[in-house]
DNA sequence: CGACAAAGGTTGTATATGCAACTTTAACCG
DNA sequence: CGGTTAAAGTTGCATATACAACCTTTGTCG
């Protein structure tokens, strides 16, 4: 039994199933950081703070809106996210020493917390890998800092 | 002049930094996908209502449980976008015909809705092949099909 | 058959995200 | 120096996401 011819529209739906990267890419996100997540639970952080924090470390005094454009975050939701940080104390943000960037400092506890995060990192990350693959892995890094310089240059 | 002996802390930040794939996954998540909504805004749709129109374009009548575990969405989430799209009249939610899952059918203007996608996805997807390379992009495709496989038979 | 376990969904709560509109004020410029 | 512009942030609203707790109903099995 022959099935039906497929309209323009299943070859449509078929194609963009095939080959589509937003698909993919939020399939990765949900997957990926959910295994951060778990990993980070004990110690009270989500993924995505754990990883604003990181560049807040090593970006002291950085500005929200340098921060924002480092990891393409919208200013809004980045408002918001340090918010929530700053009530659980993990950060300070201070008034303006000079113009009207505020200034991103780690609190003591953000700091020390540092130092919980790691193991957990390096087990999630390796989690990660075992699932994608030690060479996609790996690709991905690549890939996304460059694109990331690239974004940057603009 | 030297700089002070970077501290157990500050290792631990540049390891992250150098290496984790959440922070560039939430990187890669947020920069494609608001090409894929920026795509996608005249006709009404996000990203990730028009990925699971697909999805459901074919698989007529597929329950969302299963749905759930091929896109790897938690249930709760994927009812709730489901409900914005039964609302705006994309899919039907029907009533099980037998045992106890719903079955998810497109209405006929989210068949026709897929004409009007094709056109923007390839646009997106073009752009954003452009801004991660070419190679990459296909990688991507590889490595998270292979991954969804392996998460799917488990 | 009747009790119970498990599957399928929904709801409460919270975080993460982005767009649009707004406020404030530093910075610039005539 | 005063007026305008634009940068920096915040707030309102909406979507996407997940965990936990719950409700219903289907199977299942003694």
């Amino acid at each position: 039994m022959k099935k039906d011819q497929p309209s323009k529209i299943q070859k449509a739906a078929t194609t963009i199933a095939e080959q589509c990267l937003s698909m993919r890419i939020r399939f990765l996100n949900r997957t990926v950081n959910s295994i951060y997540d778990d990993a980070y639970r004990d110690i009270g952080i989500t993924a995505a703070q754990g990883n604003m924090l990181v560049a807040i470390v090593l970006n002291e005094k950085i500005s929200p809106t340098i921060l924002g454009q480092r990891l393409n975050i919208e200013k809004s939701t980045l408002s918001r996210n340090l918010d929530r940080m700053r009530k659980s104390g993990l950060v300070d943000v201070r008034e303006p020493s000079s113009g009207r960037s505020l200034e991103l400092v780690p609190t003591k506890k953000g700091h020390e917390l540092l130092l919980e995060i790691l193991p957990r990192w390096e087990s999630a990350q390796a989690e990660t890998r075992e699932l994608f693959g030690e060479d996609e892995s790996i690709d991905l890094v690549g890939a996304v800092d460059q694109a990331r310089a690239k974004l940057l240059k603009e």
